[in-house]
RNA sequence: GGAGGGGUUCCCGAGCGGUCAAAGGGAGCAGACUGUAAAUCUGCCGGCUUAGCCUUCGAAGGUUCGAAUCCUUCCCCCUCCA
């Protein structure tokens, strides 16, 4: 029973203000929690929280919504659990906007205890071992569950590089998953009663032929926006901006779209010129307790004994929390003492970081001014602050 | 005063004749991290002109081809008995 190809109606839940396919886009996303002004990006809170930041943070950081995940809420604390409570929603006290991951991700990540088949991925639970069984369907029925916001197809990612077979044969079960979870989700009801948007995922490996002709097949099919899966994945920066074009070339402008998993502050930047609506990544929560912060000059590792006697604040622009109150040496000290506020502060001013980029992306796009500001934020940041950037290797007409 | 135990590289702590510049922690220094099995992981961590050499295991002597490891004396710690 395949899909039907769906008549894409202009979903009325996705506005497009400006920009085109393939370039800079400023939109409104509506879903039952709220409007999420694009581009933006979602903080990962994997396991229903946003590691160290409570809603009210996130409130404080600017985030408009928040990615969690359906893989770790299935297996802890139970999807069944989660809609006793209402949804997820009221069980982590957000009110804002949830999009959760399928757990396609976690038949990449954790791929040693994965066995795919065409039903759906069998794997041992990566916390007590107990069989267990992930297929599109259920995939979408934790989410209904879960009453989450924007439901996320199952699909199937593989690292890169791989044989044109394995792209070509992941990509083609990725689509007709696809195809399942949006047939299924369509019988499936939320414990909120409000509407559950449905973004169906892209494949096709580091091909950009096959990335243009499944994102188009893609997007015939009734979703209300589409994820750009399998990047950052082992390809090269250069592979992975002409695959991400090649599949917002392909897919209607009408539509968000979603590039999943990342990426670093010039990620993001490059990503929106790309034509990507929403981002999600780990590194500025992660790389926050792992000492990392995200400033305008580029990334710094608070661990650093340079900063030892610092007293200027992270990011001198910043107006977080973190960047109001402490300075450099002191948020050293509680990282170096192993202190939980170092990782609270630097995830909140890490996640105020990316939020403020993406304001100020926005705002750059609705003057039509987003090169200009692309090009002096990627000036002044440096992705290794003090290291000289090796020689480049031949690109010569290349100015980007 | 008597009996016993011990002093090891910044700290704790293994080693108890060669394979020891000396295990393992910690601290320190640096790096990695892209849809989170991550407050995790990796590297360095006596010095130098670094496939080698030099200085180090409380101090000084000694035994031995060879000593952090055995012997002598000394200096300091700790426990128990008086």
């Amino acid at each position: 029973m395949p899909a039907e190809p769906a008549p894409s109606a202009a979903p009325a839940v996705f506005t497009l203000e400006r920009g085109g396919a393939v370039s800079p886009r400023a939109g409104l996303l509506q879903t039952g929690h709220g409007a999420v002004r694009t581009p933006a990006f979602m903080p990962v809170g994997t396991q229903g929280t946003v590691k160290g930041l409570s809603p009210c943070d996130l409130r404080a950081s600017g985030t408009q919504i928040v990615l969690s995940n359906t893989y770790h809420l299935m297996l802890r604390p139970g999807a069944e659990l989660i809609r006793a409570f209402g949804g997820l929603h009221r069980f982590m006290a957000w009110d804002g906007p949830i999009l959760t991951d399928s757990g396609g991700y976690q038949i990449l990540s954790l791929q040693e205890r994965m066995k795919i088949t065409e039903e759906g991925v069998a794997f041992r639970s990566h916390l007590d071992g107990r069989p267990e069984m992930l297929t599109p369907e259920r995939a979408m029925e934790v989410q209904a569950d879960l009453g989450v916001d924007i439901a996320v197809t199952l699909d199937h990612a593989i690292l890169l590089p791989a044989t044109p077979e394995a792209v070509r044969d992941a990509g083609e079960r990725t689509i007709r998953w696809t195809e399942r979870s949006l047939a299924h989700a369509a019988t499936l009801d939320t414990p909120t009663g409000l509407p559950q948007l449905r973004f169906a995922i892209t494949q096709g490996g580091g091909d950009p032929a096959l990335r243009a002709e499944m994102a188009e097949r893609t997007s015939r099919m009734a979703c209300d926006g589409f994820c750009i899966g399998g990047l950052s994945v082992g390809e090269t920066k250069d592979e992975t901006w002409a695959l991400a074009r090649a599949a917002t070339g392909a897919l209607p402008a009408d539509r968000p779209r979603y590039l999943m998993g990342m990426g670093t502050p010039r990620d993001l930047l490059d990503g929106v010129a790309s034509g990507i609506d929403l981002f999600d990544c780990v590194l500025p929560t992660r790389n926050a307790r792992n000492g990392m912060a995200f400033t305008h000059e580029g990334p710094i590792n608070i661990r650093n004994a340079v900063h030892a006697r610092d007293p200027r604040p992270l990011d001198t622009e910043c107006g977080c929390e973190a960047c109001a109150e402490f300075s450099r040496a002191y948020l050293r000290h509680l990282h170096v003492a192993g202190e939980i506020l170092a990782h609270r502060m630097l995830t909140l001013h890490n996640v105020t970081f990316y939020q403020t980029l993406m304001a100020g992306a926005r705002a750059a796009i609705e003057r039509g001014a987003y090169d200009e500001f692309h090009r002096a934020v990627t000036e002044r940041y440096r992705e290794r602050a003090g290291a000289d950037e090796p020689p480049a290797r031949d690109n010569p007409g290349d100015s980007e």
